[in-house]
DNA sequence: CATAATTAGTTGACAAAAGCAACTAATTTT
DNA sequence: AAAATTAGTTGCTTTTGTCAACTAATTATG
């Protein structure tokens, strides 16, 4: 039995190999390694001293002065006195120096680009989320609310995935049963059979192109509008994705001159049931029901938008 | 829009950064990271010669050859003459070489366990499987056959997650719009709406506990079936999953004693069509049509089975 | 089958990469 | 105001790696 210990260093191995760091000249340029990472070091905060990049790649500071002192003669740096501190020098990229830095990305990229052609589509897509997954394991793995993108553009996969959401996090929150999922791809057909876009619109929030927390609005007679599957992935919830998702779906109500909003949930959803009556929604009807395998009120909220 | 290229490479960066594969004493050893690629790759290979291992770390021979008489000086390696090959040595790990490899090694592992420690056991699963799916996807090794699992038990999320699939690959393999999955769902609702566990089912193939591949059996009047929704994820074709499925589908249809079995598809899925051939349907019924974004055969497929 | 070409490994000369310590000049601490 | 610290430079050294010439054995070839 290998431990995961052994799997990881048997990974190592195999990925040190493939990075293909331990040749002396990087990507065959004139430049090597440590180079290449000190000109990158100095692109990526546009300006810094001598001593941040001693710290930050830990290099010895005689070996960065001389060749920092070679990068200045090869006019790949520029370098003026720092007005706070007269020992120290703020060092910036020349345009050479960027123009370089670009041609050794592109070639970076273009080398990738050869190893993963032989892929496809789904095959680059599982490339891509286990290095993430990688990535996210090891660092402390703090979601940030700018890494959350929002849309509501439809693409192809979107409602299946949606419903998908719907059936593995009812499943598993609520012990819904799949009949719950049955009942949300009937809602669904309905949704979209009737779509309007001037009427009708589906809100998703998105974390590394997957997607996680959803919301909708879908008109109803004399300008009423339900609004539908406010969902979020149980690991994303708390970061104010859902109260963004409700407000943007409630001005949308709004912006359409809808009189009153209208919602269906169950008493089981306490998190989103705090977010409608937060966000103005009164209860107007509860009645018990025995449905999905489970128990439960079902509950009616309206919001008066006139 | 970050492309596939941007994140890896982002990726290559973090793991570099983590492996710390650039201070030249490899885990506070006397010994440098290429000396210890060298005792590594004597280790695994248990017997090799000076030729060999330049092969395979791409060494100079000058250098190799100074390094290698260090480490007999050291009495790290034994080298008797080779006896196809007089000019040859083999080479291999002496006992002291052995122990200070042994102990390196069980360096590395306590520095990977001191930061894997944090993560729980299904943490830990899910990082040492992304780090086979990379391995797996970088090299030609394609997936193992038995890696693969099957069954037909539906548990929340997984019909949703079939729509997601439909619409995914159809939309990025076929171009389809988003009406097609809109379809789909259509079906999949009057699917589970008429679902009889003695006259339906669907099969699922699952990889690393997402489902990769499907297809279903639907009874329809007078003893007839309808064999639907067979789709096999692009990265896990070719491997004989979609036989597996057709198979068992076909089987289930002799078993449930239907007379017939036919299926719907488009004169766009090339693989799909040499499969349902193969399998005995004959095509019954072709008429061009223009659907989800694009001009097409719909053809029917039947299989008598009486 | 004799000779030419190639190959495994060694050695000398050298260049490039990196580290260490002493130094200057500016800045901060006491 | 003196002492300690810090940013950066420079001289000297070691480590790491390259290149080419060499020996001796092996393989290819006319």
């Amino acid at each position: 039995m290998k431990t995961a210990t052994s799997k990881i260093r048997s990974f190592n191995r195999f990925y040190t190999a493939h990075l293909d760091l331990l040749n002396q000249h990087y990507l065959e340029s004139n430049y090597s390694l440590t180079e290449v990472r000190i000109l990158y070091e100095i692109s990526e905060s546009k300006i810094i001293t001598a001593q941040k990049i001693t710290e930050i790649l830990k290099l010895d500071k005689g070996y960065l002065s001389r060749i920092l002192k070679r990068f200045l003669k090869e006019n790949l740096i520029t370098r003026i006195s720092s007005e706070e501190d007269k020992r120290a020098f703020n060092i910036k990229l020349s345009d050479y120096g960027n123009e370089l830095l670009n041609t050794l990305n592109a070639k970076s990229e273009k080398k990738i680009e050869d190893k993963i052609e032989k892929l496809n589509f789904t095959e680059k897509e599982m490339l891509v989320s286990s290095m993430q997954k990688i990535k996210n394991l090891m660092t402390e793995n703090k979601i940030e609310r700018h890494e959350i993108s929002y849309r509501h553009t439809i693409n192809p996969g979107d409602i299946g995935y949606i419903i998908y959401l719907h059936g593995y996090i009812y499943g598993n929150e609520s012990n819904f049963s799949t009949d719950f999922e049955k009942y949300v791809i009937k809602t669904f057909y309905h949704f979209l059979e009737n779509y309007s876009p001037e009427k009708d619109r589906i809100w998703m929030a998105e974390y590394n192109n997957k997607i996680v927390g959803c919301i909708a609005i879908q008109h109803q007679l004399q300008n009423e509008a339900q609004l539908r599957w406010f969902l979020l992935d149980p690991a994303f919830r708390g970061l104010g994705i859902g109260k963004k998702l409700l407000t943007d779906a409630v001005d949308f109500c709004r912006e359409k001159k809808f009189e009153n909003v209208f919602l269906l949930t169950t008493s089981l959803q306490n998190k989103a049931l705090e977010m409608y009556k937060l966000a103005g929604f009164k209860l107007t009807k509860s009645e018990e029901v025995q449905e999905w395998g489970k128990v439960f009120n079902e509950e009616r909220y309206d919001l008066k938008l006139k």
